[in-house]
RNA sequence: GGGCGAUUAGCUCAGUCGGUUAGAGCGCCGCUCUGAUAAGGCGGAGGCCCCUGGUUCGAGUCCAGGAUCGCCCA
């Protein structure tokens, strides 16, 4: 006997249930036993921000992750499961910045360093308790409590040895150049970090076209153009392209004069003549500017589509102008601080932010006479993808690593990765082509301090370990409880060129670092000795049981068989990992990666809290389930952007309901009849199999080849769409043509249908795990005593091939079917009246599948032959196309107008051109008393003409559903026996009385009444 | 500004090698079946296949130019 089902599946409730019984029974930890021995497959856990709770974004990841993990542990894959969070970084502590009121780093260095590590260590505890919450509420299994931790000691430790491996390559250097600059964090940002999305957003500047008058030419001036009017106090030179012709105004005023084709000028030189000229500067009125001496240079790249055509330099505020300081020679001006407000110097300005600056500029610009016109610029334009701040320029200098030798080994370990989406490994191509030298340090404070001590005689020491720090302190090291700032900051060690005491820089690491050498730290890379909990040092002490594992170890499941992130991930986690592990050895750290795209709101809005359309995971998983939402995940192509909401959910909800009440059809008539279920009959169901079943069998081998080869290519999606179809077809095929048997308790259609349900629960099981386990319970466990305790503890189905000329045959009787159905619709014959004939051309269904359209079509006979009707004789256009050319038109016309001869043979005669058999395509069209569809070349006919006999029966079909239907009113249950009275002028329905007693279940039935009526018997 | 991709029904999307009447799901309307189903089946309304040219017997599909949107880079 099976438990009862409820007519439908409480996802939430269902779903807790599970998860209690997997901890009860220690699911996780059996499977995992289970596995120990078998072949490893090797997933590393891109870590996960630990700043905030589950969100529905992360858990579409987090599914992708643990449907492979599991269909790889079904297929008896030895696994690692660690999870990992990311605990360091500019995402940790702003967020801390913000909880904290304070607004700038000089309030953070007052709130105080050891204080603020704290808090934002308190964060990472919290997030990550949440994470592991929401995640296991979403079905994911995990090695939970082993997670890594990058704050910890050991991971700093790792990235420290990379540090200085590198800088014993001599790929560390020290850059002094112009970078992205969030004012409002005090730092510069690396080109991945500007490369996240919604760093670029449209914004409206000020546009200023601003004379700079000419020393060399009295009375005259250059006419620039910009949008960052702070900029212009740091101006030392103007730029013209040499090639471009440039005008004088009457007024005096040059510009480029392609710039403005109605003008007339009163002069015209090329560009070339103007290099070299003197002119004042716009601030020349402040001292930096009036130190410099202004002058014209030349440079291809002058824009002639925008501006004035001439460009205001200042190498101190743009990366370009930076360049070309270089090639001219020219000097430059920092006029801003850290936090973006100008330095001293500049009297009046000082101060001021760069954005504040602005109108004051403009005024005194106008006052002077120097402005020509003031407006304002659409463009997008970077902001900081943290704090949303407008970046600047600003010169700076930061530590890089230099990637130019990488660049061609980095190219080469990509192409042994297979990417799916596929162009998502072209676009990390891309990136490695073009990328620049990795800036590593953030002027910050909670992240991995970078190990660097130079020394004023020149020497960089970059430490290698926490090791050597402590062997080369000049004092005794008491407080160092983690890595980290500021407690790092006190140690002080000894220069090894010349012996003078160095102290570490300010900076902190980029947190790509951090993520990037996981494949490194937890998989104990070049550590000498397996250390049982050996992660948990540092910050990460008391939080995790994670091992730091030997180097034998390393060598087992290093480099990862897959990985699966984001697509921004390209040029951050996939790309750090990459560039450490090739630096370290040679070669790609994964294998395999799975890609996604974005996640949206179901109108295809970006989800904002603010704009009340994100949603809350708990509210998911209270209102749809985590199998609806892991369904929705899986069933999103990779390459798209996924529309998640309750909508879809809904829709999911009613797929899922069709599976349900298969599995309750199953329940119900399994219970009449005292079915026992056994687990053997997953392997093969054996002999005396009727067509139906023989099919259903073969069609649950095509499911699991199908599913198998859709997990193998790492695409949900195909796996959905492969079981939807089963689902489909086991539903509305197989339950629905076998109704009677199970009516009439056919052991061997519940045992066929026990197999094909309990299979197919098994190729879903990763993505739905707890439906899957849940049914599992009632449908294997509980009946068969020999069963696992888990549909995760049974295995993957081994099953045969399918048998293609099976289901073909099946296919064939469904399109008859289907057809037959079309025919009866068009001919307004309901299939409650039986019809005498149904002739069936083009299709030769198998003997025994005829008694299956027989029933379906509600006909006394199918027959196969000549359907009797007006031919439609079409072009076959692939064949006559080629071989007509021009003349197919002609052709074509004869054709459809009905003038052609009929040759026999199938061959035709029309326009004069002989036609073949294989030339044409022959359809039908209906004659009176026949119904007739066709398609694919298949085509049926139905007699319409109906008979006393049929029309009789007829109305016992309809007395049936009418006496059914009362008996369902009544409140019957399904084997209540009735008596049954029908109207008197239905009395020549007694002829089939033997028929409606046993359809109705009636015990007597008697033609006196004026209505049908019934009573429990 | 450069690169990549897209544009097909109200919405989300398929559309194979260029081929006959351009499809699916959802939504809408009508009909229908039902002894598991809240389901299923049948039909209908709804299309400038972004535009303009070209190649071809034939273009949603191939080519060129343009428009719009998205992503990536600057």
């Amino acid at each position: 006997m099976f438990a009862r089902l409820p007519d439908k599946p409480d996802h939430d409730a269902l779903e807790r249930e599970v998860l209690e019984r997997w901890e009860r029974e220690e699911t996780f930890r059996r499977l995992r036993e289970q596995n120990a021995g078998g072949p490893r497959f090797s997933f590393v856990d891109g870590p996960v921000t630990a700043n905030k709770s589950l969100a529905v974004h992360t858990a579409w990841g987090r599914t992708l992750k643990d449907v492979f993990q599991r269909y790889k542990a079904l297929r008896g894959h030895h696994q690692r499961y660690q999870n990992g969070f990311d605990c360091q970084g500019l995402w940790i502590e702003v967020g801390v910045e913000r909880e904290l009121g304070l607004n700038s780093k000089r309030e953070i260095e007052e709130f105080g360093l050891a204080e603020f590590a704290r808090r934002c260590r308190e964060k990472v505890i919290w997030s990550a308790r949440e994470l592991t919450a929401g995640s296991i509420r979403l079905g994911q299994w995990m090695d939970w409590g082993a997670d890594y931790f990058t704050f910890s000691d050991t991971n700093i430790d790792y990235i420290w040895r990379f540090l200085r491996l590198m800088h014993d390559r001599g790929r560390v250097y020290l850059g002094h150049r112009s970078t992205e600059w969030c004012p409002r964090c005090g730092t510069s940002l690396s080109q991945h970090e500007l490369s996240q999305s919604g760093v670029y957003q449209d914004r409206s500047d000020p546009s200023l076209t601003v004379r700079f008058p000419l020393v060399d030419r009295a009375g005259e001036s250059l006419v620039i153009w910009t949008t960052t009017p702070w900029t212009l106090p740091a101006n030392v030179a103007a730029a013209v392209h040499p090639d471009a012709s440039y005008g004088r105004r009457e007024n005096g005023d040059w510009v480029m004069a392609a710039r403005y084709p109605d003008e007339a000028f009163a002069e015209a030189l090329p560009g070339s003549e103007l290099v070299g000229l003197r002119y004042t500067g716009p601030f020349d009125t402040l001292p930096p500017g009036a130190a410099v001496e202004h002058r014209v240079i030349g440079w291809d790249e002058v824009s002639v589509d925008e501006g004035t055509g001439i460009v205001h330099i200042a190498p101190g505020c743009g990366a370009e102008d930076f360049e070309l300081s270089r090639v001219h020679d020219l000097p430059i001006l920092t006029p801003v601080d850290e936090s973006g407000r100008f330095y001293d110097d500049y009297g009046w300005l000082h101060g001021t932010s760069t954005g504040d600056a602005a109108d004051q500029i403009v005024g005194d610009l106008a006052e002077r006479g120097l402005l020509v016109h003031a407006g304002l610029y659409e463009h997008r334009y970077p902001h900081c993808w943290r704090c949303d701040t407008p970046l600047i320029f600003r010169i700076s200098d930061d530590w890089f690593l230099a990637v130019d030798e990488l660049r061609q080994p980095l190219l080469d370990a990509n192409a042994t990765v297979e990417w799916t989406p596929a162009y998502m490994g072209k676009r990390m191509d891309d990136w490695l082509r073009n990328m620049g030298d990795w800036n590593i340090s953030r002027r910050r404070y909670y992240g991995l301090p970078l190990p660097f001590y130079p020394c004023g005689c020149g020497r960089l020491n970059v430490v290698g370990s926490k090791e050597e720090l402590l062997a080369r302190a000049t004092a005794p090291v008491e407080d160092l409880p983690e890595l980290r700032r500021p407690w790092v900051d006190e140690v002080r060690i000894r220069c090894d060129a010349c012996g003078e005491e160095v102290e570490r820089i300010a900076e902190v690491g980029d947190v790509w670092l951090d993520a990037g050498i996981v494949p490194f730290s937890t998989l104990g890379w070049q550590s000498p000795e397996y250390v049982p909990g050996g992660y948990a040092t540092g910050a990460a002490e008391g939080l995790t049981r994670a091992d730091l594992p030997d180097h034998a170890y390393w060598e087992a499941w290093f480099p990862a068989d897959w990985v699966s992130e984001m697509r921004e991930q390209i040029r951050l986690w996939f790309y750090s990992q990459l560039f450490m592990s090739v630096a370290l050895t040679g070669r790609a750290p994964f294998t395999k990666v799975l890609g996604y795209e974005k996640m949206l709101d179901e109108t295809g809005r970006e989800m904002h809290g603010s704009w009340g359309n994100m949603i809350d995971a708990q509210d998911a998983f209270a209102r749809m389930g985590a199998d609806v939402m892991r369904w929705q995940y899986c069933a999103q192509p990779p390459d798209r952007n996924l529309l998640f909401g309750f909508g879809p959910a809904r829709e999911i909800q009613r797929k899922l309901l069709t599976l349900w009440n298969s599995v309750g059809f199953l329940v119900q008539y399994g219970n009449v009849e005292s079915f026992t279920p056994q687990y053997a009959d997953l392997e093969g169901v054996g002999a005396d199999l009727g067509p139906l079943d023989r099919w259903l069998v073969e069609r649950v081998r095509r499911l699991v080849e199908e599913a198998t080869d859709a997990y193998e290519r790492w695409l949900t999606v195909d796996v959905i769409r492969a079981f939807e179809s089963f689902v489909d077809d086991l539903s509305n095929w197989y339950i629905r043509c076998s109704r009677r048997r199970f009516w009439e308790g056919d052991e061997t259609a519940l045992r066929v249908l026990w197999h094909a349900v309990v299979q197919s629960l098994r190729v879903v099981s990763p993505v739905l795990p707890f439906l899957a386990e849940h049914l599992w319970q009632v449908l294997v466990r509980e009946p068969c005593d020999d069963a696992p305790d888990s549909v995760f503890l049974a295995g993957w189905p081994g099953v045969a091939a399918p048998d293609a000329a099976s289901l073909d045959a099946m296919a064939d009787a469904r399109r008859i079917v289907d057809l037959g159905r079309t025919a009866r619709a068009t001919a307004g014959v309901k299939l409650r009246q039986p019809l005498a004939r149904l002739v069936v051309e083009g299709a030769t269904p198998a003997r025994d599948l005829v008694a299956i359209v027989r029933d379906e079509l509600r006909v006394r006979d199918v027959e196969l032959g000549h359907v009797e009707a007006e031919l439609v004789v079409k072009p076959n256009l692939p064949v006559l196309g080629p071989k007509l050319g021009s003349e197919l038109g002609t052709v074509r016309a004869a054709l459809a107008a009905g003038e052609f001869e009929e040759l026999g043979g199938g061959r035709f005669r029309a326009a004069g051109h002989e036609l073949s058999a294989d030339e044409v395509l022959v359809e039908r069209s209906a004659r009176d008393g026949w119904a007739i569809a066709s398609s694919d070349g298949v085509t049926v006919a139905l007699d319409t003409e109906l008979d006393d006999g049929l029309e009789r029966e007829a109305r016992v079909y309809e007395l049936i559903h009418q006496v059914n239907t009362m008996r369902k009113e009544a409140g019957l249950a399904l084997t209540d026996r009735i008596a049954l009275t029908i109207p008197a002028a239905d009395a020549d329905l007694l002829e089939h009385g033997e028929w409606i007693k046993a359809e109705t279940l009636a015990v007597s039935l008697d033609a006196s009444g004026d209505a049908p009526a019934l009573e429990k018997a």
